[in-house]
DNA sequence: TTGAAAGCGATACCAG
DNA sequence: CTGGTATCGCTTTCAA
């Protein structure tokens, strides 16, 4: 294989289909053919066109291109990306899905409704990408509806809706597994740690591991304890001085559930501040299983975040690639790991 | 305000700004300067325009637009971006400084010499971002050349380039404050744990805090001791593996230093797994300051990774603002920070 | 202040 | 097989 010119030959504005074409001599049409790799051009014409664009050093330019074809081979990823780790690694997921594909990502940072807002507002003109990848948020049905009208297919990551394809996880069961277990081993004072109310959009997930929580007790035939449900943000120091309050009750709980690993690193941090013993005085059970839970023996309950992205990539694509769009939720499992962070009930 | 109807209202295809024109009963002209927002346009004639847009929910096209203006307000970020927690956070770093900005943010994951090339080839048109940002790689040359070509200006975060302006950190200088501290703690069989030899474009931190560590050891007349500089990938398993090695050693070191946090994890990890007590029986010092290193209590040296991408993200936004390029390298600051995983030389 | 028309750089249909 | 040419949707002279 010829080697490609180690520096482009001529400096200025890049070559164009025309200059190719007139380089080689022949019309823009066969150099459209010979790059698109179209059947219809004879041998020694099609050589000379890719002589031609060797020694311009050309490439098509993709905007020109997206205009004429009206894709754009890009997948846009809406995500707010830098709330949790977890999120990091659906979006890993999201990439090796799309690894294979011809469809670059493009990341859009949701923090705010109103960062929400523009996100689908520059995705729902049908322009900027063919697809939409939208990561534990829901869009709004205006929003939606605009989607639909642009014909651009949307499935979504962790999060529910009734007429888009969605990957997600039960959160409800999850939170029931992890207090069951805490029951199990004898817990009865089981406090919660979860974020604050979603704001219409988002972070419904620690609302349903928070319904698990409540429910698993309920079943138990115990009684919901006032105070002992507490919401903060998403961070490790937030739900750090939360558990300092809950461990500095009076009946302080013998067993926390966290509705993440993020947050249950505080747990284990207050309790570590406050000299209680893990697990001989305080269970602690996460959610998620991130790379740190391993690390300091967390236990947690299991979710597959890596493969939740790489299967919404994989949905997406196949709508993308003209196949029935089936409008369904899967559910990927969830697992309870059992660590060093959680023992009977001593006391 | 107006408020944005609920659903557009027409479905089929989205208004273009012909539409809007028609239905303004003006020329194309005139529309595109409503948007745009110049100056010469009547009132009422802006008002009539500004209607049709309401009523058609007309938004542009950007790549037509793009086509036209030749520019794309994107901005490329290329980077090995799944390899480590550090990156991550630069490219927080990165969205944060691109906030306030009209520019979006496209991600290329690079973790191959192939991928590298394919996105400095994707974004060497010129056509898909309208500057670049490098983190922790140095584009080859010939790429380069392109991308100069294309007056596409590029900035690179923690990576070195004579011709580029760059942010980096003293990777040198910290390898040999980690070092020199834990010589004044009285430690002298200090072992190195890295990654591998950098192949070609990457990854040149850690050789450079191999160097900081080395130079330390000589400053301080000790000889390198071999066997004791020790290289794997980034992960944390690899790391542990190599640091239970080290620990076996017949002449064990009694502190270790990791090019990096995550690997300094895999070091704390194998020397629980061994009963070596922290920091009693070996001190272990790591690099970065990532969010697990403070939960830990592991002393390390901190970098200021999101400072980084913020920083370059500023520096390529006023290349693009048309301001003077300045070609030259900013080294950010490092600071050591002592916790609970460092102590003197017990034995 | 406004409109007509010429690009921007491809694709694809339609003749030849 | 191959070459014109219309088209995609917008910006921007250039005249009126």
């Amino acid at each position: 294989m010829e080697a490609l010119p180690d520096t482009p030959p001529k400096s200025g504005q890049p070559a164009t289909i025309a200059g190719v074409a007139a380089r080689a001599g022949v019309g823009l049409a066969t150099v459209s053919r010979v790059v698109n790799g179209h059947p219809n051009v004879a041998g020694p014409t099609r050589e000379r066109v890719l002589a031609a664009i060797l020694e311009l050093d050309y490439r098509p330019s993709s905007v020109a291109r997206n205009l004429s074809l009206r894709r754009t081979f890009v997948i846009g990823v809406v995500v707010p990306f830098f709330t949790s780790d977890s999120a990091v690694e659906r979006v890993r997921g999201i990439v090796a899905g799309l690894e294979a594909s011809p469809y670059d990502l493009a990341l859009f940072d949701v923090e705010s409704p109103d960062r929400r807002r523009r996100a689908f507002d520059m995705f729902g003109r049908g322009d900027r990408a063919d697809g939409l990848l939208a990561v534990s948020l829901v869009p709004p049905d205006a929003e939606l509806a605009r989607l639909e009208a642009a014909q651009i297919p949307c499935v979504l990551v962790d999060a529910p809706h009734p007429s888009l394809p969605c990957v997600v996880s039960d959160d409800v069961a999850g939170g029931e597994v992890a207090t069951r277990y805490l029951l199990d081993l004898g817990h009865r004072r089981i406090a919660f740690v979860g974020d604050k109310p979603p704001d219409r959009f988002r972070f419904r997930s620690s609302r349903d591991r928070t319904e698990g929580y409540l429910r698993a007790l309920a079943r138990a035939g115990l009684e919901r304890q006032p105070g002992y449900v507490r919401q903060g943000t998403q961070s490790r120091h937030v739900a750090r001085s939360i558990a300092e309050e809950l461990l500095r009750l009076p009946e302080p709980p013998t067993a926390i559930f966290a509705a993440s690993d993020t947050q249950a690193l505080g747990v284990l941090e207050a309790a570590r501040d406050l000299g209680i013993r893990v697990p001989d005085e305080l269970s602690v059970v996460g959610f998620d299983d991130i790379e740190a839970a391993s690390y300091v023996g967390l236990t947690t309950v299991r979710q597959p975040l890596f493969e939740s992205g790489r299967r919404g990539a994989e949905l997406l694509l196949q709508a993308l690639a003209g196949e029935p769009f089936a409008v369904r939720t899967e559910t990927l499992p969830l697992e309870l790991v059992v660590r060093r962070s959680t023992g009977p009930r001593k006391r």
